[in-house]
Formats: C-alpha cells, structure tokens, sequence
DNA sequence: GTCTATACGCCGATAGAC
DNA sequence: GTCTATCGGCGTATAGAC
C-alpha cells in the first residue's frame, strides 16, 4: 500500500516521498541515503548551487562516502537522474510496443498517450520527478549532454519512428522539429508545473499534461506546407 | 555598418559579437566590459558555475569592480539579461501596437510574428541571444523569478490579451496554458537550437523559428474541446 | 567616484589512517 | 567501508588608496 513519508527536514523544510517498500522507509544503506538527500536539494537549488558537504549533512553520512560510492559530484548527479528516468522509460517502451501490436489503426494519440503514462505515475508516488527531469535540461551542456543522450536517445528515435508510422505524410526532418517543440512543451510543464499565476499541485499537473497533449496533438498532425526535398 | 568583431579570447575560445557601434567593438568603460565577460561566461557555463573571479578576469578589470558596479553577483545576472532582452521586448510592444490598429482582422498569425521578428532581429546581431534567454529559464527560481517577472511579466499579459482577442472562442485559461506551451517550445528552441543530431547555425535556428511558427499556430488555434466553467 | 588589496568561510577533491 | 585532515580555489565583503 502506497503511503507517504517524510525522508528529512533540511532547513525547516520537509522533503517527502511516497513508497510501498519498507527499504525505502527508512534505507539502511548509505548510497540509498544520499541519492534521496541528493534528489531533493539538486532540485531545489540546481547542480552547482548544491554542495556536496550539504548532501552528506541532510543524508547523514561522510562527506567522503559521496564521493566514495558515486565518484565525483557528476556520477552522483547523474545517478540521481538515472534511478528516476529509468524506470519510466522502461515503461514507455513496453507500453509502446504493445500499443504498436494491437491496435489497428494505431493513433498519434496513443503513441502520445504511452508516452506520458509512464510519466504521470511516477509523479504520482514521486512529486519531485516533474522537477528532476526539468533540472536535468536546464543545466549546462557540458555536465548533461552525456546523460540526456544515454537515458533519452534510445527512446527519442523509437517514438520518432513511431510517429512516423503513424503520420507517414509528414517528412522525417520536420516530424523531427515537431517532436522537439513537444518535448520542449513538456519540459517547461515539468519545470514550472503551471502558467504563472496559477498555484501548482498534482491535479493541476495532470490538467497541465491533458491540455498539453490536445496541444501537441494539433502540432504534431497539422497538415505539412513545406515540399520534400529528396 | 554592422560588423564582426571578437570580444576576447578566453581557455582558447574566441566570443565574438556584431555591432555597428565604435563604444562596442572597444568597450572603454568597466561597465561594458564586465557585462559582456559575464554574458558570455553565464551563457557557456550557467550562473553558479561561473566566478566572478573569471567575469573579471576575461574583461580584464580587478575583482572587486563587479561588486562596486552590480552589488552582487545576482545584481550583475540580472543587468545582464536586462540588456539583452528590454529593447527586444519594446520592439515587441511596438510591433504589436502596430498591427493591432492596423490590421482587419488581425490574424493569430500576425501576433505571433511580431512576439518572433524582434527575437530573430536580435540573434542576427548577437548570437549569444538565444542561449542567453534559455539560460533564465534553467537557473533556478529563486534566481530567476523576480526577473522574469519584471521583464515578461508585462509582455506576457498583453499578447495574451491580443491572442484572445483574435481567439474569442478559446476561454482565458485555456488559451494561458496554449500560450504557456508555446512559450516551452521557444525556450526549448533557444537553448538547444535544433533537435539532436542537427548542427545548430543561424540559418537551422530561423527555420527552426519558422517552424515553431506553424507548429504554435497550430496548437493555439486548434478548436476548443473542453466546456467553460463559467 | 573608481579601483586595489586583502580577508573569511565554504567548496570539490584526495590521501591515508583505521 | 568509513572517517579525518588537508589542499587550492571559490563568492563575497570591506577598508582604504588614488
């Protein structure tokens, strides 16, 4: 049964998450510890602004045991990142793949579709995902471009192909840019979560993801003006 | 006569900017020659990452004179963008005075050119532009939030307002979430340039604008599925 | 008003004791 | 596997020279 729990209080503030798994409760192993203290501060301060001498306070552990287990301040980032995105590509790809095999016609809806599923349960048992993977494109290049092209390039060229089944009128070059505007929607839902004005919580995420999907839905299948250029 | 001309040499890496203006190409005063050291240090390796001991070291004045111009180190962030991105924004208010009395029926079409024609105007000059402005969305908010408010909080309203104006059938807060995804897609654009895999030149960033272009009006104008709740 | 010199506490990283 | 000690470099601030 899913349940909340708080993991530590860093400077009057509560870091949470949510979980079924009694390890993750209270981790008795020291990676464990400082990869949940190390979610929550590089999300709410960024990469740089994060030092390693916080991580290990708010964890409870050595300031050497980051880098120890993680090797420098750049794997543990990037541990970070990996142990959230991982699993919901993983899901992506299988829900993917079964939509692609049984569904006649398939749709650039469902395609759309398999690809925030994923996304929007891990927000659920964790609310600091949407943040995490927006941190991951806002820092800069040179720290993130080795991770983004490991966790998202695999992913990015399937749903590319994908679309491309689906909506064979439109050239691979400009379905490609299209596909970039999307992710780029998504990434600035993730970061700011909502339009600014409005105060962000899980259902106004969820609506965010709806709208954003009639969004790029339109985008995405807008009859082509541009000629092939063979 | 707008020209080339290189700013300074730094770890082997030329920064160059285009103007027409002689105070540009030899900044005499310290303002101007911290403010572009530190436009391009932030552009290339963020805020955190950036010393002020490397600002004033590649503009070649001592250390201190950053704090005794800017304050701190924010202050000369926020200077920074302030530069970059105001005479854009009035080019934008202008442009869209413009059009709105002098255009029947003003089209979604013409809004969105006159929120782009000024940006590419200003990537043409200084192809810093696009990185610079991506890079206030990726730092973190407690940074960022007071400048982007003051700087598009502004803008942001009235193209809203113009947007519904042309778009009366899309209610308020649908049409804030549209423009909120397009906003994703710019940002997205400005930072990466171009999808992975394509080399990003100035000529890929304006077809990548012009395709922006139709994939906005696209979403944006897409008809209204879901009820008022008035 | 403009700029220099200097100081303080924190940073990532490492070497080596246990 | 854990911890202490230590290094050079950092952001920031300020006192005071010109």
């Amino acid at each position: 049964m899913l349940a909340l729990y708080t993991l530590f209080d860093l400077n009057d503030r509560l870091f949470y998450m949510m979980t079924d798994n009694a390890e993750d409760i209270a981790p008795t192993n020291t990676q464990t510890k400082i990869l949940d203290a190390a979610e929550c501060l590089f999300v709410e301060y960024g990469y740089a602004a994060t030092s390693l001498r916080a991580i290990a306070s708010a964890a409870g552990v050595n300031l050497a045991a980051t880098h120890y287990y993680f090797g420098s301040k750049k794997g543990l980032f990037a541990s970070v990142f990996r142990r959230c995105v991982q699993p919901i590509n993983e899901e992506r790809l299988l829900l993917l793949n079964k939509i692609t095999e049984s569904e006649r016609p398939l749709t650039a809806r469902s395609v759309l579709e398999s690809f925030f599923t994923p996304l929007v349960e891990a927000v659920y048992k964790n609310h600091r995902v949407p943040a995490l993977i927006g941190r991951i494109y806002a820092e800069p290049a040179s720290l993130t471009k080795p991770i983004l092209e490991q966790e998202f390039g695999k992913i990015a060229a399937r749903y590319q192909l994908a679309l491309s089944e689906v909506l064979p009128d439109v050239p691979t070059e400009e379905l490609s840019w299209r596909f970039h505007f999307m992710v780029g929607s998504m990434i600035h839902l993730l970061q700011f979560n909502a339009p600014l004005g409005t105060e962000s919580t899980y259902s106004t995420f969820i609506s965010g993801i709806d709208r954003m999907l009639d969004y790029a839905e339109a985008g995405l299948t807008q009859p082509n003006k541009r000629q092939r250029h063979d």
